[in-house]
DNA sequence: GATGAATGAGGCTTCATTCAT
DNA sequence: CATGAATGAAGCCTCATTCAT
């Protein structure tokens, strides 16, 4: 029973992200959600309060599952650099795997982050907390020079977010992943002829 | 006569600007510019066709103006990091100068582009290509190593651009351009200890 | 078993009392009364066919009970001003003795009578013409002028009447009946010094 | 320009009072009133706030109006007795030269007085006031006894207002004001023979 | 050119009622 | 009998756009 109720509400967020990832937020009707997830109109009030109220689910949803997926993986990576390349990895993987779901992100995730704030602001905020410290690490073994570290953790996650943006618009067909490698090492080494 | 309408064009123009900055395009209302430009809702139909050109006209406007003034300056700056570096500084300091222009291009600017696509894409190719010509001719002269040169170009301009986003986040006032320094040093450099 | 059938629409229509008491038929809603009433929504239309009805069923119910109350308790009383006293009194004490009753009535019973029509009218009429016949009895006896009895009746019917909606609206505690002395004195000797 | 501003919101109170009136006013549709006004469903909105806001403005723009005139005209009639019958009077005349008017009162009223309050309890409360002095000036003339005033006012009030509701409900025509004066010998003189 | 009242299509949301469990 | 999730019709209201003045 309670099964069953998360499963329908998980089949609204999923009709809502490719719904959203057509048109975007604000040119999506309730209405177009619902036929899409195979249910009434109204059903969509019984899961969800408000329109609104499924773009921050689906936030919430992803970023969480995204930091936890990432926070297991990354326990066995101690080496800050490798530790960076699968930052990136994971999170272009991630996705990557969902162009729908990667629209949504990248196109009404600042919307929200600006205008609506809530708890997206701070999930996300854990994020660059685990990129921070991975460079604060490596500059304490030496392997990074001293940046300040906020600053450069923006400089990284700029760069990751721009790929997917770029692989959005892209028309070609790509994993959007296998960028990590080279972006870290564009990030780590620089782009100078040592 | 004339000079008198671009005026006014203008007038709505800043207007709009500081309208969807405060809450977004979608949440801003025609008749809310109006007021905000001093003129009846039904004027700003004079001027533009619909609400969607206003925002068109924003992007387009301050592209142009952008990469006039970028171009210009450029002339004069040969060397590829110098060039870089002061790439990122107009940049940071056209949109630092403004935050409410900054602000509508962080927000909508994807949007638009996704969305709407029309002639914004062009315009911001040229700036791509802008970027992209002077890593060529680093590499060309061996100062940069033979990374993908439009890859390069996206990291380089995610840095930027995620500059821009925290910046307007952030409630500590500061001048934007002030970090194009590092930021290019960084790019070019990398994060590792020489 | 029938009983217990019984207990339980009686149970859902003391809910449908406090709820249209509290925000008014129109702004009361079925799933409202349901769970005042301790039980699930649908369970309400295994006892009433719709909403309408269970408002429909109030005032029958009420009125029924009025009534039979009321021609039981004034078989004993054969002098007409007292038992235009007794009918204040008995008016009174019911309302009075049931807020939430009394505030639907008041507030609702118009609503019922000009747009719904249906039984309620004609138990109304039934509790107007034992005014009427015990004026008219006053008539024969000479106790009462010859006023028209309808009319005297509605004026009677008006004053207990206003008694009601004015307790409702008084932020006072007071017994309700208390003024079935006074008035039916009012009625019948006037306001008027001697 | 004022003029004919005021001219068309009037025509959509106009429009409201015979709408409310067929269906009372939660069956009442906003379009409904908009096509009975002739005018857009969006016009109404120009003038109304909400459709709450038009059910209001009935009643403000009726008492308002009501208390003017009828201050206006009691200010020749002296006598308590004489100033009675006026009121009525002119209670009754007012309600009964707009049919439709009468009906949304003597229907919708009591809801918002319960339910809105607002305004509305303060306009009649000032109705109120005239009755009462009206009849403490009565007392001190020694041609009223000394009933609480209040409590007269009450079934004064009481009795026109179940006059107006009788009228409403009857199919016979007739003129409602010419029960005020036996109305108002009854509630002085009382029903008793003499 | 400028105005701003008027339009009306269409969106979000509510809620009485149904029906499979 | 009882449940409560699901339905979907329909209402209130918004707002981009038009056009008579």
């Amino acid at each position: 029973m309670k099964l069953k109720k998360e499963e329908k509400k998980n089949q609204i967020i999923q009709a809502a992200i490719r719904t959203f990832a057509k048109n975007g937020y604000f040119n999506s009707r309730v209405s177009e959600i619902a036929k899409e997830a195979g249910v009434a109109d109204g059903t969509i009030y019984i899961y969800f309060k408000s329109k609104d109220e499924i773009l921050s689910a689906i936030f919430d949803e992803a970023l969480d599952k995204f930091v936890a997926v990432s926070e297991e993986r990354l326990k066995s990576v101690a080496d800050p650099i490798e530790r960076l390349e699968a930052i990136a990895f994971l999170h272009l993987q991630y996705l990557g795997a969902n162009r729908d779901l990667a629209t949504v992100f990248q196109i009404e995730f600042r919307h929200n982050i600006v205008f609506m704030e809530k708890f997206t602001r701070s999930k996300l905020r854990e994020y660059f907390r685990i990129i921070r410290e991975t460079i604060e690490v490596g500059q304490q073994k030496k392997v990074f020079r001293n940046l300040e570290p906020k600053f450069a953790t923006k400089l990284f996650f700029g760069m990751i977010d721009e790929m997917v943006t770029s692989w959005l618009l892209s028309k070609k067909e790509y994993k959007l992943e296998k960028t990590a490698k080279s972006l870290t090492r564009a990030f780590v080494f620089g782009l100078a002829e040592c």
